[in-house]
DNA sequence: TCCCTATATCGTAATAATACGATAATAGGT
DNA sequence: ACCTATTATCGTATTATTACGATATAGGGA
């Protein structure tokens, strides 16, 4: 009878195996984030959305999408943490644009990776 | 009192910009997929195994993983959905590579995006 | 100071994802 | 036909995600 082995879901996995890419674990969870992040349609289509249109606010995400602002907000918050995208407090709004270092960084990686 | 507007998460997201990205919904939708399967830890290791491990069977990753084989089974099925893995029946086995010609889709659909 | 606008956060209900053990299915050998 | 090895699927408990309405926070006038 094997011990419970069950994992919270977002647990850092490790492989034992003899040879592995060189990515380290902080690469490996940055990945997997930015990845989960964008594995999210209404997500994706705020991302689409700020390639065409840099530097938006916030309610102008609101008002292309048929959710509500309390909603879009946790979505920016979570694009934020992920590194998709990045906010700037310009009075009462925030504006909005991708956050082009860490997407380059993830392309490199995927690159890299495949 | 606006209707209640709430969408099954998955559910494609059309925004009414004037002007978007060249991507159709079935695109988004796989691309949303294959960035969806990536972004949990077991299935990135997974994939990051059979980078290094081409032709590798179930039981391989289930060696070196500290989940049962039936959470692995089911999460190589996600994979495979997604696109990222193609699985071909060897014997009593399955023996699993990267699907080399979704990846390249993949990246050439990032690239264009960003 | 008092509003108005814009965003963020809280609490919560409903849905989805993840993991497990148990069991079914499939291929190959005896 | 039977047994073994390998993988897939089923049913289910637990956790995580997503969405909402309600409320809090912050900036910029009047």
């Amino acid at each position: 009878m094997p011990a419970n082995r069950q994992l919270p879901s977002e647990s850092p996995v490790a492989p034992l195996a003899c040879c592995t890419l060189d990515i380290s674990p902080a690469e490996q969870q940055r990945l997997t984030a930015m990845f989960k992040a964008l594995g999210n349609a209404t997500r994706f289509a705020i991302v689409k959305y700020l390639v065409t249109h840099p530097g938006c606010i916030t309610g102008d995400i609101v008002e292309i999408l048929p959710i509500t602002q309390a909603t879009v907000s946790q979505h920016l918050k979570v694009l934020r943490a992920a590194g998709w995208i990045q906010g700037t407090i310009q009075g009462p709004a925030t504006s909005y644009c991708l956050h082009t270092a860490n997407i380059a960084w993830f392309r490199a990686k995927v690159d890299k990776i495949f």
